[in-house]
RNA sequence: GGGGCGGUAGUUAAGUUGGUUAUAACGCCGGCCUGUCACGCCGGAGGCCGCGGGUUCGAGUCCCGUCCGCCCCGCCA
């Protein structure tokens, strides 16, 4: 029998004790966040999971035989993260409390001690605030997941996962899984490849999404299904993108839009409510988010999931260039030329101008050198340049390449269709419409940072949803020169839009939706297509022949003609979700082992090599490619 | 696939127009110290300057290539 573990058990976890245990012998268990070797007296901090103690060793400790003597020479080696159990008397701390600390009103007088294991010194310190470089911490994930900060974000996560089984639990749904190994099928998001050794040469894909499976459950019956789901895909990364993910997916039958956003309105409200204690009701009193059409979202913001937490929104100024015959500047000439017939239309690949307004009081603290700056940040997202004006109370505009030429009457429709005022500064935009929105969006949210306009994420931090709804069905794809959908082609259209399935498919609205919140799309979905007659239209619609269809989705169309209720669904973002909910900057803050840019772990070295049996079993031959 | 930033003790960084012994802080090791909690004081060790080539009398510094990490575009629900 071992002293500690099996004799001496856990009493305390090492957050708990208060001045009320006083007097209370007890036995802790954890690792040495510090110490201080006082010559007399030794110090060290204890933690674990839930908080620090202090511990005193001092070999003249009365009553306790020669315990606390053996315990003070043995603590004098201990060094940090050594992993130790105590056995100790809780005493005040009298006047020297740490009122940093919660345990700081008492310390732990050291009986007994014993040391589990010693640790060789860790590559960076276990404490709230590192500086060490991120490459570092995922090498040694184990030690920065120690540190208090990620301790909460994991927390985060469980509050999250339990608040979500009990929310959807009690109202009526059922957790339901799908399988992670599925067929693959091309277009979408790149699959991961599992190759099969019992069907050498064939592979399985690692699921992008339940999606088609969640729509079966609805055929099945089920009526209301969710899942806390890992999903895949294979696409490069970015800070808010990893190549496996956490889903709480959703899917409801006989229900419109609204009621798969009341549901989920619900389930967001309770976890703020529990997670952070925010009251969402206080920001949102009918309990609902606001919804933004998504044409709205991208006229005014160039996305669709505008971070509302601060103005500054674009001015789509097409229209007032096409009416005044480009108005004087050379380059916008050629769009206004496109469009003859005065109107601007979206369903067209097109051109565009657009402006973005800094108001007086902001645009005074952008030096020239820092505008000049903002050149080279545009044209690394693929534009030209990045054409400015300075307003004067008149009107007219000045430090300007545009200000020679345009003419009266433009500036003036520009000033008006902006808002513009004295001291105001005018970026402006033009060319393929995919730049201009990319460049645009990144533009203003850029200059909010550096104006300091984007309040801090996480506690007592600004929150804003948004639900964007009512996208096209359609994207028209330049490369194929042809229809292609927005999402996937199982989104149902709205009902008025039918007839344009045939004479403008670009034209076609649809019920697909996208949460918001910050400017990070934490969810979307949308309302099926259960009618296998308008599925055959969408498909027409798309270019899609029958046997195309079937090779893709062939279990689903069958699924679709023997009874499908109507549905829809959506998936949010966990990761991202407690991403915005912990303050985090990054993805990889809240996920456990997260994945490097390039898809590496650093911790285990993964993806490796396979050996040359296993290939063979596989018929897998690598090929080194040398170009 | 493309654009940008970075890689120097265990960690985070500095390193001038290329110049002889590559700095600092924290950490680490040793010593001293009964009240610290970012303990303090004294002393010490610690370097493949990412890697490979080149230019040069001489390269952390300049050039070429390459690897790794980060941010973004493309891509992606």
């Amino acid at each position: 029998m071992a002293r500690f573990i099996d004799e001496l058990k856990r009493t305390h976890h090492c957050g708990e004790l208060r001045a009320s245990n006083e007097g209370a012998e007890i036995v802790l268990f954890g690792w040495a966040a510090n110490h201080r070797d006082h010559g007399g007296c030794v110090f060290v901090d204890l933690r674990d999971r839930e908080g620090i103690t202090q511990l005193v060793f001092d070999p003249d400790l009365k009553g306790h035989g020669d315990g606390p003597k053996q315990a003070y020479d043995a603590a004098q080696a201990v060094r940090s993260e050594w992993v130790i159990g105590i056995r100790g008397v809780v005493v005040s701390r009298g006047a020297n409390k740490n009122p940093r600390l919660a345990t700081g009103e008492i310390e732990v007088r050291v009986v007994e001690m014993t040391i589990f294991n010693k640790a060789d010194t860790p590559p960076f310190e276990i404490a709230d605030k590192i500086d060490t470089g991120e490459e570092k911490r995922l090498q040694y994930r184990y030690l920065d997941l120690r540190r208090a900060p990620l301790q909460h974000m994991l927390r985060v996560r469980h509050r999250i996962n339990q608040i979500t089984r009990r929310y959807f639990d009690e109202a009526g749904f059922l957790e339901l899984e799908t399988p992670v190994m599925v067929k693959y099928t091309p277009g979408g998001a790149r699959n991961f490849l599992v190759p099969s050794r019992m069907n050498a040469g064939k592979f399985y894909a690692l699921a992008e999404s339940p999606q088609l499976f969640k729509q079966l459950y609805m055929v099945a019956g089920f009526d209301r299904y969710f899942q806390i789901v890992k999903c895949f895909r294979d696409e490069d990364l970015r800070v808010d993108r990893q190549p496996e993910f956490t889903q709480i997916d959703v899917e409801m039958s006989f229900v419109n839009q609204d009621d798969v956003f009341k549901v989920m309105e619900g389930l967001v409200f309770r976890i703020w409510e529990t997670v952070l204690g925010i009251d969402l009701k206080k920001q949102y009193p009918s309990g609902r988010f606001p919804q933004m059409p998504f044409e709205e979202s991208m006229a005014h913001y160039g996305n669709d999931k505008p971070d509302l937490r601060f103005g500054m929104p674009h001015s789509d100024v097409t229209a007032q260039v096409i009416e005044h015959g480009g108005g004087g500047i050379v380059f916008w000439k050629p769009i206004a030329d496109k469009f003859t017939s005065g109107e601007y239309r979206r369903d067209l690949p097109a051109e565009i101008v657009k402006a973005l307004r800094v108001p007086a009081e902001h645009a005074s603290k952008l030096s020239r050198a820092e505008l000049d700056k903002l050149e080279d940040f545009v044209k690394g997202m693929g534009s030209k340049g990045l054409a400015r004006a300075k307003v004067d109370a008149e009107g007219n505009w000045l430090q300007s390449p545009l200000a020679k030429t345009i003419t009266p009457e433009l500036r003036a429709a520009i000033n008006t269709a902006v808002g513009a005022k004295d001291g105001d500064l005018v970026f402006f935009q033009f060319g393929r419409e995919s730049v201009v929105q990319t460049v645009m969006a990144n533009l203003r949210i850029h200059l909010a940072k550096k104006l300091g306009l984007i309040p801090e994420n996480g506690h007592g931090g600004k929150f804003e949803f948004l639900w964007v709804v009512n996208p096209p069905l359609f994207e028209y794809d330049e490369e194929r020169k042809g229809w292609a959908t927005a999402h996937h082609a199982f989104t149902r259209p709205h009902d008025d839009c039918l007839e344009l399935l045939e004479k403008d498919p670009g034209k076609v609205l649809c019920y697909r939706y996208d949460l918001v919140l910050n400017g990070v799309e934490i969810g979307g979905g949308s309302i099926r297509l259960h009618d296998p007659a308008v599925q055959a239209k969408v498909f027409r619609a798309l270019g899609i022949n029958d046997e195309d269809a079937r090779q893709k989705f062939g279990f689903l169309l069958d699924a679709l003609r023997f009874g499908a209720p109507p549905h829809g669904g959506i998936a949010v973002g966990m990761d991202r979700l407690a991403m915005l909910l912990a303050g985090a900057d990054s993805l990889r803050d809240v996920i456990p082992f997260p994945k490097t840019q390039k898809g590496t772990d650093l911790m285990t070295d993964a993806p490796g090599k396979a050996d040359a049996p296993q290939l063979a079993e596989l018929k897998i031959r690598v090929v080194e490619s040398n170009t």
